[in-house]
DNA sequence: CAATATCCATCGTGGGCAGG
DNA sequence: CCTGCCCACGATGGATATTG
């Protein structure tokens, strides 16, 4: 039917969750007030660098474990909810990773395999940009084996972004450094390591990005020569945060569109999301307030 | 000695899956 | 279909190690 009911799906993962629950309320509150209601595409566009901004007006203060584990859920959730804001209306569609959601060949595709253990960068965002014309199946029962088969028919065409997403910028950085790595090594035949299974491979896709965005959650000033920036600054896809950007240091999200996901939209990213409002009808389903 | 990098313990959360 | 169990994931900040 559409991608924007993959979209809504996606959005419906997030929105249901008790963490998201519990922030948008006060979320909500802000986005509006620097959006004029979300009918501004320009500053919803800009959002991208406010990110940090909204994110903090949830932190509670309380280091309760459940605070601690939910943060990093949280500021997933904002980035997602972001990226399909702004990619409303395009062929782009972004969401966590699940097998309800994510294409079976894409999952198959970031699969490593380790010996005989079998394992991903799961848990992070990703984003699939569906070439122009794809032919996306029905809603419906049946819906997610039709697009598994869409997808593999069409998975030389196929854009991936992988969004590893971090409310903090620090020692586990290497985490996406690490991974960053594995997905663009090559390895030997004789090795019993494997990038993808079941004859899918990031490399046989149209385009594969792995960025970093980060809140980040610290306060202190980041410099160009810290390890944290150093060990995420040459990701395929690039690094990010929820602020304006830092020249070395980090990109805005705003930056995200053009930099990894440019090939979804058919104009600037602006007039886009001023076609998203206009039209209406939807577009932002699942995604406005 | 100062600055930077790394290590560490901790447990709520939600997806996956088995069993009713 | 629904319920409940299992378990990987992730942030924090002080302690410890390294660098210069």
């Amino acid at each position: 039917m559409s991608i924007e009911e993959h979209r809504a799906k996606a959005m419906k993962a997030i929105v249901s969750t008790t963490t998201w629950a519990a922030c948008w309320p006060l979320w909500k509150k802000e986005i509006l007030l620097r959006t004029d209601g979300l009918t501004n595409a320009a500053r919803i566009y800009h959002l991208g660098s406010q990110l940090r901004e909204i994110f903090f007006k949830t932190t509670t203060g309380a280091r309760t474990q459940s605070a601690v584990s939910g943060a990093g859920m949280a500021w997933e959730c904002l980035v997602c909810w972001y990226l399909n804001l702004v990619l409303s209306g395009t062929r782009g569609v972004a969401m966590r990773q699940s097998r309800q959601l994510v294409p079976t060949c894409l999952l198959d595709a970031t699969t490593m395999t380790y010996g005989s253990y079998q394992t991903n960068t799961e848990s992070d965002l990703c984003v699939i940009v569906y070439p122009a014309g794809f032919p996306y199946p029905g809603a419906g029962r049946g819906y997610k084996a039709a697009l598994d088969v869409a997808v593999a028919k069409a998975f030389g065409d196929i854009e991936l972004g992988i969004v590893q997403c971090k409310a903090n910028w620090n020692d586990n950085a290497q985490i996406p450094m690490l991974w960053d790595m594995v997905y663009r090594a090559s390895f030997d035949k004789g090795t019993n390591i494997k990038l993808g299974r079941n004859g899918y491979s990031v490399k046989h896709l149209k385009a594969f990005t792995y960025s970093f965005v980060t809140t980040p959650t610290q306060k202190s000033a980041f410099k160009s020569t810290s390890m944290p920036v150093k060990r995420t600054n040459n990701l395929s896809g690039g690094n990010f945060w929820g602020q304006p950007t830092s020249s070395g240091v980090a990109l805005s999200v705003s930056e995200i569109f053009v930099r990894n996901f440019g090939s979804a939209f058919d104009s600037d990213v602006v007039t886009s999301i001023e076609k998203a409002i206009v039209v209406k009808n939807g577009l932002f389903a699942g995604v406005g307030p």
